[in-house]
DNA sequence: TTGCCATGTGACACGTTCGTCACCATCATT
DNA sequence: AATGATGGTGACGAACGTGTCACATGGCAA
C-alpha cells in the first residue's frame, strides 16, 4: 500500500483518480489548493504526488519547482496532468525533472498504471539493497551473505571488501583501490592485512572461495562466473 | 552516463534513438534479433532496455517477459516501444510490468526524456542510501553517521539501531519492535541490553541525543526535530 | 509523600575482530 | 634452474564490541 498526494482542483477529476486509487488498496489525500502542495506534502510525506499543471491563479509549474526545491520532498516522484497536449509542453514538463506527464483527457486507468509502474520501480530499487552475483547474495541491510541461499556471517570488513569486489563483477581492483574503498580515504593501513582479509573471505567462502581472483602484480577481482580452464 | 540497450529491428529507428543518446553522452547497444535480448541483457547489464513489440517473427511480449523473469534482468527498467495506439495495448504493456510505453509514431526526444526520466529516479533512489533527518546524516553504504556533517563512527549494532529508529522518523518502536528488527527473529536479547545501546548511541550524539526520545511503558522513538517545550 | 516500577548508568568479563609480523609458497624473469 | 618479487598463511596480542548485572535515578499513581 502507497500514499498519494493528488493536487487538483476540479473535485471530479481527483475523485475519479482516488477511486481507482481506492479500489488497489492505496492510500490518498486530495488538497484542491496548490500553495498546500508543499507543506501537505511535507506534512504527509506521500510515496508520490499527482500534479495538476492548470490550478486557478496559480502556476503549476512553479509548484513542482519549489517541491523540488524543498528537501524534504525533493524525492518524491510526481507525475504532471494537464490539458496542454502539445509536445513541447510534455517536454518542457519532463525536462524539469517529472517522473511521468499526462495530457487530459486521459485513461484513469493507464493513469492508474503509470503511477503503478513508478511505486514498483522505486520499490524494487529501494530494495536491491541486495546484491545477486550468480551463486552469491549480498543482503547489505541485514549484512548477510548467501551462498547458494545458505547465511553466512561476515565481520564488518569482510562485508566491506566484499561488497566492493562483487559491486563491479568482474572488474579488476587495485590493491590500493580496495585499501582507499574499504579502509578509508587515509590508507596507513599497513602491508599484509588487504591480503590476510582476503584469505579469512576465501576460507569463509570455502570452495566457492575461487569466485576471488588474484590478479598478480595489481590487486583482486571477483568473477560470479568461473570461466572453465583447460588443466592438463 | 548510463548505458542502453536497444532491442529494435528498423535501423532507421534505432539510429534515431541512439543519436541521442549519444549526444546527452549515454553509451547503447543496438541488436535487430530479439532472441539476442536477454543474453546481451545479462551481459552488458545495461541501466535500462528500449524493447520494441514488434519485432518479426517473434512476440515481444515473450522476451519482455523473459527479462523479468531472470534474475540477473528482472530489475533492468523496460520502455516498450509499438505501433499499436490502442489504449488496451497501453494498459496492457504497462499491466505487465514495463516501466513506460510509448506508440510509434512517437518524438525521439519524448522518448529520451522519458529514459531520463527514469534513470533519474533510479539513481535518486539508489542514492538514497543516504537517510537526511534534521541535523542527521545516516550514510548506509559507508555505515557513518553524520551530525552536522561531522562524521562519527557507529558500531553496526548501534548502526542498525539507529537505522530501525530514524527510517520512520517520529515513529514510536516499542522495546519488542526494536529487538526484533536489530537483534533478529529470535529475540533471546534479555533485560537491560537494549537501554545500554540506546545510551551508548547517547552517549556518541552527544547533546544531540536529545533526539532519541524515551516513551515510557512502549519504547523509543526519534524526532529530528525537538518540539520547542516550554521550561519555567 | 511514599513506594513501585520503568528506565538510566557504570563496570565487568567474554568473545570477536583486527592489524601486524615472520615465514612459506608460488610465479615470472633471466 | 636460480633468483627476486609478489602473494598466501598461521599465530598472536591488543583493541573493540557486546551482553549482563547491580545499583542509581526518576516518573507516576495511590
Amino acid at each position: 500500500m502507497s500514499k498519494i498526494l493528488i493536487v487538483e482542483d476540479e473535485s471530479d477529476i481527483s475523485e475519479l483518480i482516488s477511486l481507482h486509487l481506492e479500489r488497489e488498496g492505496h492510500e490518498y489525500i486530495c488538497i484542491a489548493n496548490g500553495l498546500q502542495a508543499v507543506p501537505a506534502a511535507v506534512e504527509h510525506q506521500p510515496d508520490l504526488i499527482v500534479l495538476d499543471l492548470m490550478l486557478p491563479g496559480l502556476d503549476g509549474m512553479q509548484i513542482f519547482k519549489r517541491l523540488r526545491a524543498d528537501t524534504r520532498t525533493t524525492n518524491i516522484p510526481v507525475v504532471i496532468l494537464t490539458a496542454k497536449a502539445q509536445v513541447t509542453d510534455k517536454i518542457a514538463g519532463l525536462e524539469l525533472g517529472a517522473d511521468d506527464y499526462l495530457t487530459k483527457p486521459f485513461s484513469p486507468r493507464e493513469l492508474y498504471l503509470r503511477i503503478s509502474a513508478i511505486l514498483r520501480r522505486v520499490k524494487k530499487v529501494t530494495h536491491i539493497s541486495e546484491i545477486h552475483r550468480g551463486r552469491f547474495m549480498l543482503d547489505r541491510k541485514n549484512m548477510k551473505l548467501f551462498l547458494d541461499g545458505v547465511p553466512l556471517d561476515l565481520t564488518t570488513t569482510e562485508f566491506k571488501l566484499l561488497t566492493t569486489l562483487m559491486e563491479n563483477d568482474a572488474t579488476v581492483h587495485t590493491r590500493a583501490d580496495l585499501l582507499r574503498e574499504v579502509w578509508g580515504y587515509n590508507t596507513d593501513v599497513a602491508t599484509r592485512t588487504l591480503d590476510t582479509h582476503i584469505k579469512r573471505l576465501r576460507e569463509k567462502l570455502g570452495e566457492a572461495g575461487s569466485h576471488i581472483i588474484t590478479i598478480r602484480g595489481t590487486g583482486f577481482q571477483f568473477q560470479s562466473e568461473i570461466p572453465e580452464v583447460a588443466v592438463a
